[in-house]
This record gives C-alpha cells, structure tokens and sequence, in this order.
DNA sequence: CATATTTTATTTGATTTTCAAACCAAATTT
DNA sequence: AAATTTGGTTTGAAAATCAAATAAAATATG
C-alpha cells in the first residue's frame, strides 16, 4: 500500500471506531445509566415510523435477533426508557414506545451527530465538500451493491 | 440536517459498523475457530515491531486493559495461534509472537483491507481521489487534535 | 371447520468480551 | 533496606449476543 491507500485504510478502520469511543464518551457525561448500545436501540424506537416500531422491525434495523432485543427492551423498560404495548390489530406483535426520558437521550445523542457532520464540513473547503460528497456517494452505492450479491 | 449532511452522517455511522460486518462475513469462511476481536488481536501482534509487543503496548493499541488482554492472549496460545515469551533483559515483561497460524491469518486479513482500499480507489476518478485524500487529512487531522485536547 | 403451518415474541442456557480489584513479582526510587 | 512503581495475571461480575425451546396468535390448507 501507498500512502494515499494507506490513509484511506487508516480512515476506513480507525477514524470510526475512534468516533463511537468519542460518542460514547461525550454522551456518558449527559446521560448516565445507559450504554452505548442502549443509546443506540433507543435511537431506532425514536426513528422508527409507527408500525415500525414492532420487535421484529426493529431487530432488523439494529440488526440483532428479536431474542436479543427482548433482553435489551426489557432492561431499557425497566430503567424507564420506553414502554410496550401489544397491538389492537394483531395481538402478537408488540410496538416498542419511547418515554419522555428516551426523548431526551436521544435529543442528546443526534445532537453530538449534528457537532460530528459540522466537523466535517468544516474541516474542508466548499470546493472539497462538494466533491467529497460526490465521493462518498459513490463509495456508499459501490458497498451496498457488494452487500446485495 | 439537508441531504449532503445526511450523507455524511450516514457514511460515518454506518459505513463502519458495516464494514466490519463484511469483514467478519468474509474472513469467518477463510479462517473458522477466530471471532473478530481475536483476528484483530492477531493483527495487532503481527503488526507490533520487537520491543513493542509487549502486553502493556498492545493493550494499548488496542484500546483494553491488561487484564482483558491476558484472557484474549491465553485462549489465543491455546488454540495455537501465538506464544509468549519473558522477557530476559525486564523478567516483568512478556513478549506476543505470533506462530506461523497467525501470520496466515494476517496474510487473510492483509489481503482483505487490500481488497476495501481497491474498492474505495476503484469507486472515484483520478481527481475525485486527490480530493478525496485531501479532505481526509482534513478530517483526521480535525478529530485528531479534537482528541488530543 | 379442523388441523397444520407460519409469524411474532419471550425465555433460557451458554459464550464472548470486557472491566475493576486483588494480587504477585520484578525493577526502581528514596 | 524499605517503599513505591511498573508489568502481568487471576478472579468475579456484568453486558451483549445467539441458538434453541416454547408459547400464542394469525393464516393457509385439506
């Protein structure tokens, strides 16, 4: 490798990583109780549309077993995060509901997203924004269309 | 957040976690019997120059604690994978030297992060890569003295 | 309609990863 | 010589995860 392929290695590999461990930091200071990935399951019961909000939908998104999610849920009902609730129409499905705490997490946590993009945007000029952005569209579409095969 | 900021975030967030889901989905078929924390732990030793392979070095790079480390490098000896030696100048010193097993893991996993580089290069044009690169300093350079600070 | 199958979720038991704290031994400082 | 620091190990506990077994509701099939 090059030093240029290098850097993009190096990137790939180590800038996210660094980044989960600076998230995780910065929110362990706003919002104790909860870890990493309770922060993160709370983030999709924040996001997810009504009737996505089921076990199974969710599972998916996160992209863990719905026997995990069952563990994670149940912990994150009993700290008072969010709430469940069986539906009317189908009575095996289970929607997941964020409580006013949760909202506050991830308040907090799309937050320090919004000061992470800023960093980025700002860290380049808005000649090498633009084609940074054209660069890591085709990045994106060239590893999920690896994914689909 | 507009839509090339949504990128970014998407790309910074999910790219990664994704990334290392490949990875492991690849390097399961090539090398069975290694989770994926055990082939990094394998990398680490195998990338470590002499002197600084010690556990207090590694767990370092690696980012754990000592202890965490003695577990992993213990079941690592046992399945054959490195071998531990005192250090004969400092006998509180214990040295990671990968067996012949590792290295072929390494060379697995080389040849991978190989293969992710290539795709990134192969994705862009000429131009957008000398732009691409640029902005990566930028960024790594950003988060990097954010770190330090 | 009755039975079989599929879907949705939970429970359970095990494994992996991790840490903090207690501990030991060697090296260094006082 | 005694105290402290440094480098590692051991141990006990917690979090995250999965596969397999289970249960109940919905749907399909004969």
């Amino acid at each position: 490798m090059n030093h240029n392929e290098s850097m993009i290695d190096a990137v790939l590999v180590h800038l996210f990583n660094d980044l989960l461990r600076i998230e995780e930091k910065t929110l362990q200071k706003q919002v104790g109780n909860l870890s990493m990935r309770e922060v993160h399951i709370i983030e999709a019961v924040c996001a997810a549309q009504t009737e996505d909000n089921t076990m199974t939908v969710l599972a998916a998104t996160l992209r863990v077993t719905v026997g995990s999610l069952t563990v994670a849920i149940k912990t994150l009902e009993r700290k008072g995060y969010v709430r469940r609730q069986r539906s009317s129409t189908d009575k095996r499905r289970v929607h997941v509901i964020p409580l006013p705490s949760a909202l506050e997490v991830e308040k907090h946590h799309r937050a320090f997203h919004h000061r992470m993009v800023d960093a980025v945007t700002g860290a380049v000029s808005p000649e090498q924004l633009d084609v940074l952005i054209q660069s890591l569209h085709a990045i994106y579409d060239y590893f999920y269309d690896q994914e689909e095969a």
